[in-house]
Parts: structure tokens; sequence; C-alpha cells
DNA sequence: CTAGGGTTAG
């Protein structure tokens, strides 16, 4: 985890998120939004020669009275859905006395072209009750909208129409029904389905590979693949993508090589994947290459493609070059859009968004979002979640009440992508309580809501509580995947719950057939470690096969620190630079062990041989925010505006301290820290810095909440202990690792971090 | 006027 300081000025004014569009929590909400972003205000028209043509047509046909006539109204009505004017196809439409299938199907089959399914549902509806039949071409229609939209129930209604009223079913159709099952992850269906099928083709079998690589079973669909009689570039785009998605990299990137020899040649969506391929596998290299393909075969100006490239680019840490890519996305000039090239525009944002979120970027990312909201670009859910996650890692909680605020505003319902961002966001900034609303005011939990707010109690300092919520997520029918297991491993070693931990570990192997990974292991050793039972490690590192993680090293080293080993410490610190000789990390945590069992010699030998080999070691930050503003210190900082007052009240309050017990140890400051050493003596470290300001600055009864990039050290812990009790005030801490609560004298992590 | 394949969360 890596924590960014922000500075808020750029981005807390106010009037920067003010909401842009109508907000209205009904079924036409989406529609409002698109009336406002969408086509009203574009004039192309795709393959028309005269883009007034249906306006021009319209108001001749209104003159002459040829109007009345259905099949001029169905003429025109189709060509403002080929124009991409739906609004007006739409107005027309509800404007006729008289509408015949075929008005509805231009209409229906026009919104779901553009992937407006819940108009194309509605309209569904309506003409039930109107009581006009459709024909194939609008059952298709609908079953892609039910499909979009996973709607399992809508679909096998559909489905169940159309077998007893006798329509006749065509190929299409079949697929489209076909389609919708595999969707709606209703697997028996679409297999007792597909057995009934008259005729297959090409489409159906791509149908049902997707349908097995969904469902991961790789098997079958390449089984299905080879077999194929005729391969068209969908069945290479499906088994490469599903090839990928299951984790299968090197084989997807095999065959996309055999395509290139044998098959037919890339389509943009085979460009698309091939660039997804190239950043999940973090190949650069093949990224460039394939962006030089989409050159010469021109399609660089394709939205889709665009956004493929940014994702890749952003992926592949290089924001720069995502940036360029991004740059080339047309001005707004509000006559030049298709519908389809505004949601592509959409999406470009919102991967600009989340690239920067991706990086570390958290400051890029809130700014980027805040153009876009200023531009009225239409922020997308997929940006919004993203934005969520920016606010987490930045973790300033108004800014996250203010983001939340907004997002409501617009309009956005918790679902689960937006509900786990949520409660990560407000456990990473310090509120458990907004995380614990937002958990129980969601409808469906599924596994990646109930390991945020397992993982939520655990950054809190609450392990008993977070193995409690495993247990009943596990009651509640839900399974538990990897990330779950990290949290509540996580969770156990926090809370010193080794043989809770020692079952999860088993039950995670044995039940779940979940192979551990490399954060498991560290959790282990690191549970191991805290519970005292060093030469337990060593096996366990034996026995698992994992001696080239460093992170278990690194974990096995604290806990030798953490237990004044220092001979066995020594033993492991070899293993690690050996490992990582470059990482600062080992170099410090080595010289605190040293500290810790008052080696002073060789602790600053350490810190020569990392200045030696030119490590250099992240500064202690600590900062507070005030208003709009965010107050940062480094240790014996002197640059704050009212430093000499800060100085003066925390000698001060150090004094008062004293009285009720709290002793200041000079050596332990100077040596006992993780992280900020002591060249500058008496201690200022920076979050006594901060929570001094944070004391001066605000009045008692609220909480202070302070952030640090680093851990926080033994004697600064005491002190804030003893600062809570004397002020009787909460101090919130959140340093490296966790969230700190001190009350009355006591912190919730009880004095084990 | 019609089907299949491509980017969000812990």
């Amino acid at each position: 985890m890596r924590w960014t300081c922000l500075n808020t000025k750029y981005i807390s004014s106010s009037s920067v998120l003010k909401p842009t569009y109508v907000t209205n929590t009904n079924n036409h909400f989406e529609f409002q939004r698109f009336q406002h972003y969408g086509w009203y205000q574009f004039r192309a028209v795709g393959d028309l020669p005269n883009e007034s043509l249906p306006d021009t047509l319209h108001a001749k046909s209104v003159k002459n009275g040829s109007l009345d006539n259905l099949d001029v109204r169905n003429y025109v009505t189709s060509l403002y859905v080929k124009s991409n004017k739906l609004d007006y196809a739409h107005k027309l439409f509800g404007e006729s006395p008289d509408r015949d299938v075929r008005s509805w199907t231009i209409l229906i089959s026009g919104f779901a072209r553009i992937g407006y399914c819940r108009m194309v549902l509605e309209l569904f509806k309506q003409m039930q009750i109107e009581r006009v039949c459709p024909n194939q071409f609008t059952l298709s229609s609908v079953l892609k909208s039910c499909s979009s939209l996973s709607d399992f129930q809508m679909g096998k209604g559909i489905h169940g129409w159309i077998l007893s009223n006798g329509i006749d079913l065509d190929v299409v159709l079949e697929n489209s029904i076909l389609d919708v099952y595999v969707k709606c992850g209703a697997f028996d269906y679409a297999e007792k389905f597909f057995e009934t099928m008259k005729e297959r083709d090409t489409v159906t079998w791509n149908v049902m590979m997707g349908a097995y690589m969904h469902i991961g079973d790789m098997g079958k669909a390449l089984d299905l693949f080879r077999r194929l009689p005729f391969k068209d570039v969908a069945s290479w785009n499906t088994i490469i993508y599903g090839l990928m998605r299951n984790g299968h990299e090197t084989y997807a990137l095999e065959l996309l090589s055999e395509m290139v020899e044998i098959g037919p040649p890339f389509d943009k969506v085979t460009f698309s994947v091939a660039l997804v391929l190239a950043s999940s596998l973090y190949v650069l290299e093949l990224g460039r290459q394939i962006h030089g393909r989409i050159l010469r075969f021109g399609l660089q100006n394709d939205g889709f493609l665009r956004t493929s490239l940014i994702d890749m680019y952003s992926k592949c840490g290089k924001m720069e070059k995502a940036l360029l890519i991004f740059k080339t996305l047309p001005l707004r000039t509000n006559s030049k859009f298709t519908c389809h090239e505004t949601k592509t525009e959409v999406v470009s944002w919102s991967s600009m968004v989340s690239g920067y979120v991706r990086n570390g970027e958290y400051e890029y990312a809130l700014l980027t979002f805040c153009s876009m909201v200023r531009e009225q670009i239409m922020v997308d859910r997929f940006s919004v979640t993203s934005i969520v996650s920016a606010c987490a890692n930045v973790g300033i909680l108004l800014l996250g009440q203010h983001i939340h605020a907004h997002i409501q505003k617009i309009g956005y319902k918790t679902d689960v992508h937006l509900g786990s961002s949520y409660i990560d966001m407000y456990a990473k900034c310090g509120s458990l309580n907004d995380a614990w609303m937002i958990f129980k005011q969601t409808v469906d939990l599924n596994v990646v809501l109930w390991t945020s707010m397992i993982s939520a109690c655990a950054l809190h300092g609450q392990g008993k509580e977070a193995v409690r919520l495993f247990e009943l997520m596990i009651q509640e029918g839900i399974k538990p995947n990897e990330v779950s297991f990290v949290v509540v491993l996580n969770a156990c070693s926090h809370a010193g719950l080794l043989e809770e931990g020692c079952k999860y570990f088993s039950l995670m192997k044995e039940v779940y057939g979940i192979k551990p990974g490399a954060e498991h292991f560290t959790c282990m050793v690191d549970l191991y470690g805290r519970a005292g039972r060093l030469d337990e490690i060593k096996e366990f590192i034996h026995k698992n096969g994992i001696s080239q993680l460093s992170s278990v090293w690194k974990s096995f080293l604290s806990s030798c620190r953490l237990h004044k080993n220092f001979e066995l410490g020594k033993w492991v610190s070899e293993r690690l630079l050996q490992l990582e000789p470059f990482d600062e990390g080992s170099y410090v945590l080595l010289s605190n062990m040293c500290a810790a069992n008052h080696r002073w010699e060789e602790a600053a030998g350490m810190r020569r041989l990392m200045q030696q080999r030119g490590i250099n070691k992240v500064a202690g930050q600590s900062w507070i925010q005030q208003k709009n503003q965010v107050h940062s210190f480094v240790m014996g900082d002197r640059s704050h505006p009212h430093s000499t007052e800060i100085y003066s009240y925390l000698d001060e309050l150090i004094g008062r301290l004293k009285e009720i017990g709290y002793s200041l140890d000079v050596k332990m400051v100077m040596q006992d820290v993780e992280e900020e050493q002591g060249e500058v003596l008496l201690g200022y470290h920076s979050e006594k810095l901060a929570i001094a300001y944070g004391i001066m600055s605000t009045t008692s009864g609220i909480p202070i909440r302070i952030m640090k990039n680093l851990r926080v050290c033994t004697d600064c812990h005491n002190f804030i202990k003893y600062t809570s009790q004397l002020l009787d005030r909460e101090i919130v801490v959140r340093d490296l690792h966790r969230f700190h609560h001190f009350k009355h004298g006591l912190c919730s992590c009880e004095d084990y971090w």
C-alpha cells in the first residue's frame, strides 16, 4: 500500500464539482442524460448522402400531407435513426396516429444498436400493451438488450412467449436466445437450448465457446475451437480473449501468432484484444508493435481502439504515452459526433482517470475527473468507481464525502462495484462507521463487498470482528476467493490469532482448492512471527519452497526484531540482502533490529552501507487536513507559517505529559524508529508536529485525524496515547499499514502493530 | 432494419 500526500488546494473548490445534469432517479434517468449530451447536438449522418435529408423530407411530407401515410412516416423515422437522431425518431413515433410492427422495429433496433437497453425494454413493454405482435427483428433486438442487461427473467419470458405463440425460429433468433442464457450465467439453460437447436452456424459455435470460457472450462472451449470447420475473426478473438481472461496469457499469445500465420486478418476487436493481452503480460514492446500495426491500418481514430491504447499504455506504466493518445481525441464541436463516438469518448476519459489511479497519480486522476465534469462529459460508472478509489488512496475524508454526495446527486445507485469502492474509501479515510453503513445498505452482497468490509475491520485493528465477518460470509453461502483469504489471514496476524490463521490457511487449500500465493505465505510467516514461533518459520519456508520470496524474509526479519532475536535476525538479513540488495526497506529493517538489540555500532554501519550503495530512504512525513488545506510536516520542519507557536506548544505539551507518566526516550527516538531516524534531537517527529498543530487549530471534542507515510515509532505511539488521555481527545492516525484509534490513553492496536 | 468477440470494484 502506498499513501500519497495530496495538496487539496487544486481540487477542493466545490464549484468544480457542481452537478450539471438533470437529476432523476426513475428509469428515464439515463435517457435524459443521453438527451442532454447525446444525440441532439449531433448532426453527423453516417452513410446518408445529405445530412439534412431526414429533416428536409420530414418538412416536405408534412407540407404535402404524405406524412399521414404510415409507410412514409416509417421511412422518415428510419432515416432519423440512421442519422443518429433517435430523439427525433422517438418524437415522430410518439406523435403518430397509427403504428405497425415496422414502426416499432425501426425504433427498437435503433435503440438496441446504440446500446440503450432500458429504452428498448420500455418500448417492448408498450408494444405488448398495444397488442402489436413483434417480428423476428424486434425480438432479436430485444433479446440483445436483455443479454446486455443480464435480465434473465425477461429473456426467459420472451423465449417462452416465442414458443407458445409459434413464432418461426431462425438461426439468428435462436442465437440471440442462446446468447441471453449465456450472458445471464444460466449455462444449464444454454446447454439445453443448444441441444434443441435445428441449425447451428459459426455464430452459434462462437457463443458456446465464449460460454465455456466464461465458466473457465478451457478444455471444452479449445476442443470446440480446434474442431470448428470454419473459423472467422470472431472465433479467433473469442478464444484468445477467453484464454487470457482465464490466466493463460502465454497460450493466448501463441494463438495470436498462429492467427497471424494462418488465420484471418485482424479486425478492430483483434487489435483491442491484443492490446489487453500485451498489458496483462506487461510487455510494452508487444503493445508498441500492435500500436504500429493499428497506425498502418489507419485505425488510430477508432474510438474503441483509442481507449484500448490508453489502457495498454497506462497498464504498462506509461501515462505520458497514454496522455498523448488521449490528446488525439477530437474536440467536442457539437456537430461532429455520432452517439457511438460519444460513448467511446466517455470511455477514453474514464480510462485516463482509472489509469492515473492505477499508477498512483491520484492528483491527476482527480483533476481529470474535475475536467470531465466541467466539460460536461457524461461521467460513467467506471470513472466514478475509479475516482472513489482515488479518494481512498488520498485518504481525505472530506473529499471522499464530497465525491460520494456528488455521485448520489448524479443518480448512480450503489451497486457492488461502487459499494466495495465506498467501503474501501471510508475505511482508508478513517471512518469505519461509514464503511459499515455502506455495507449494511447494499442489497446484493458479493464476495468483493464482504472482502472489502473484512479488510476495513482489519485495517482498523478489529481482527476479531474481521474473523467473525468472515465466518458470517461463509454461513451466508458466499464462497471466499484468494483475496478474501489474504484479508482474513492479515486480520488474524494483526490480532495475534495464530490458531484461526492456521485453520483458514488449510481451509483455503483443502476445502476451497486455492493455491496459496506470495501474499498468503507472507501473512502466515507474519502470523507465526508475531506469536513468537520463530523456529517454525524456517520450517514453514522450507516446507513450502518459498525461499525466493523477499516479502517472506522481510516479515521474518521484523519478527526477529520484535522478539529481539539478534542471532536469527542476522541470519535472516543475509538472505534478505541477497535477494534485495537495493531495497531500502531491507536496510532499514536491519538497522532497526540492531538498534532494538542495542547494537548501535552495527546499526550505524548499516546506514553507512546504505549511503555507500546510494540507497535513499523515504523521508518521514505527516499531514493533517484543516478546512481545504493540507498541512504537511517533516521532522524538525520549521517551514510552517506557525512553526514557532507549534514548537512552543509541543514543548509545553510534552512537559505536561511527563507529569502524568510519559517519558521521552531519546535513545529510542533516535534509533528505534522504523523509518524516521534521529539526526535531529528531541524527537520532533513529524506526527508530533502534526498533532500539535491539530490540537491548536481545532476546537476540542472533534477527533484529530492525521496521516503518515511511514510507520509510527514506539515513542510517538506512547506520546499520542498520553495526549489522548491528558486532553481527553480522540486521535486517529493512519500510518503506512493501518489505523490507530487513540482514546483515553489506549490505542485500538493494543500496542501491537 | 437482424445475431457472436473488446475496458470498472477488494
